[in-house]
DNA sequence: CCTTACGTTTACGTAAACGTAAAGTGAGAG
DNA sequence: CTCTCACTTTACGTTTACGTAAACGTAAGG
């Protein structure tokens, strides 16, 4: 193996229109998220350059979105990511927002449960009002 | 039975107040509920009367915040439950709706389940981590 | 060189979900 | 009658999560 020659591939990289397209954002929104501290690209030149762990951020904060979180939640969920590195003190206190983090999720699954319960409860209802109109094609 | 007696109890009512205690919200938002079309009290005089119906709507709707919803996502959701004397194509409206609706919940539960495992396994790591520093008291 | 395409910063605009202050109403206590 | 207290309406203020417009940089293509 030559001398100095990396180990890893040359990293794929993306730019943020690329990005955009592929998670239905627009740019303004990455840039956004950008201000917030959740993604912090590397430049080249003035350009903003993705690598495949913004990429994973973004599926993470996307997740995050949908499950109803702020976008600062959702940075600190994005930090307990990072455990890497951290002291114990530090640590003490990732593992307290973990925690109550998987708590709130929690009650959050019971939540949904319940509701489609509830949803699935009113299909039927209708369903079966439908049917007995004789309406229930198409 | 002497004439006219009413077959239901007295209904028990609620206050403004009352109800945002029960709730942890404020009067205004209570309001604000109502200025949305979500809660529909009578009036005594100018003050809004409550009963045990909206007490069920206001748990419908704390559900919904806690699941992420918008107040008007929260209230296409609560006229799902007033299926009583529905047309057809009305009928067949509210279906679809609620089959979106189930379909986005079963999103949201596959999203929160495996949020779920992430945060385990990052609580398990930190865990272990603060073990093997000896410092897992407390 | 000019245009086009994509990127950038700066900055004001906006919708949602309330907070908050101002000013008035009605019923009961003293 | 006055005070208090809870309730009311009106209306402007605030935060979040972007949208949108302006003005500019830079590389590629004709």
């Amino acid at each position: 193996m030559p001398d100095g020659a990396p180990v890893t591939a040359v990293e794929e990289t993306y730019t943020i229109s690329q990005l955009a397209e592929a998670f239905e954002l627009t740019p303004r929104t990455i840039r956004y998220y950008e201000d917030e501290g959740l993604l912090t690209p590397r430049r080249e030149g003035q350009q903003r350059v993705y690598t495949h762990r913004d990429w994973a951020r973004l599926k993470l904060i996307m997740r995050g979105k949908r499950l109803g979180f702020t976008i600062a939640g959702i940075k600190d969920f994005l930090d307990l990511y990072e455990v890497g590195d951290a002291q114990v003190p530090q640590m003490r206190f990732l593992l307290s927002s973990a925690r109550d983090r998987i708590a709130t999720l929690e009650q959050q699954l019971r939540d949904v449960q319940q509701t489609l319960v509830d949803l699935k409860e009113i299909e039927g209802l209708v369903v079966d009002h439908l049917a007995r109109k004789g309406a229930l094609d198409a």
